[in-house]
DNA sequence: ATGTTAAGTTAACAAGGTTAACCTTGGTAC
DNA sequence: GTACCAAGGTTAACCTTGTTAACTTAACAT
């Protein structure tokens, strides 16, 4: 039946992120996706290049559900540096325990398993990271050597990628409550924002 | 032709293993591996239960190879904890650093795609930790509460982790000097072996 | 010679991504 | 009103996966 056209580019996406959520990318085949949209599976290459094409827009999602969360908090005026940090520092973890999937395949898995996604895309990560940055040398008040403070930004960065991406991967013992390992890494990540010590 | 058993096992391990480091867990398909073999995609099931088994069968490798590492220091008696804590601590990074696929698919992937690696093999890699953690509360000096001590050690792992996931999927700025991150991966995670603050 | 079994192979299936070729409707030009 | 044409699909097919069932062949024991 063609010239229908409801908007299916939409209905893709749709149940695209639900499979993509529900049972990862591997299980987000062409043929279950049009099937649940109900069409074929080669209509959805009316739409997207391929799998990767329809992958790829759905990470823009991500990336812009994320970035906003972060925007939020880095661009309030009304708080001091300390703050703002805790603010970003959680609604990161949050991000990505509240959507495994899109983090892992935003941030974990091997640019050789999903084709490379458009490095511009990451330049507006890196951007966020930046201002993390900014706030973390604000916070310690001492003289911002450029190189340091990147090097403090990538620190706590990698220090949140790691409770994220071990809870995500449920490498952790179930002993361990959740909760507790994420405030502490929050505050663990803080610490890169203490001043020097004398 | 039958009846050759010239160790077709370790070949198939050996072809395996290489495509798993040069191309990844899903380019390693077992044709491939048997036309580097020489035989039959169907002889590999002869030897392992499925692509799943011989997966398995490598990530003992892993394991074992990272254990060998971290155990030479963890029983080290001629050093203090926070030597023993700095070495482990190194010799973890420089194992997912160099060995990348199998950090990968040992800590990084998700269980879904991978069917899940025996519990049993996790309580080996859970008992080292254990054993960081001891390190920790002699390092800190003050009163071990049990709990306490499992979340300072899951603390460490994920901030090591983390470096090595971020680096491994290449995510991170290049501009950034990745000796530099590692060495001061290192000292962010021996903040938390520090004495409480007063 | 006769089994028996270990160690392979061939052929096939289902599911995956992807492409080429084909319909089928709706609107426009004359 | 008829001819055209393109948007929006579909069908059929190809190739690569993991995996299984059925068959073959060589070596050894009796």
């Amino acid at each position: 039946m063609p010239r229908p056209a409801t908007n299916l580019r939409e209905s893709i996406l749709d149940q695209a992120r639900r499979l993509l959520l529900a049972e990862g990318y591997t299980r987000m085949s062409m043929r279950r996706i049009a099937s649940r949209v109900g069409c074929t599976a080669t209509s959805l290459y009316l739409y997207f290049k391929n799998k990767n094409g329809l992958f790829h827009a759905l990470m823009d999602e991500g990336m812009d559900k994320l970035f906003v969360g972060l925007d939020h908090v880095l661009e309030s005026t009304d708080t001091t540096p300390q703050e703002r940090l805790r603010g970003v520092f959680r609604t990161y973890l949050d991000f990505g325990l509240e959507n495994p999937e899109f983090y892992e395949v935003m941030f974990l898995l091997h640019p050789r398993h999903t084709r490379r996604y458009p490095p511009e895309k990451y330049r507006a990560a890196r951007n966020r990271l930046e201002r993390v940055g900014a706030d973390i040398a604000l916070a310690r008040g001492d003289d911002p050597d450029p190189a340091e403070v990147q090097v403090l930004a990538a620190l706590a960065w990698t220090s949140l990628h790691g409770t994220i991406s071990l809870l995500v991967a449920q490498r952790v013992d179930a002993r361990l409550d959740q909760e507790t390992l994420v405030d502490r890494a929050v505050e663990h990540a803080m610490a890169l924002a203490l001043p020097p010590q004398s």
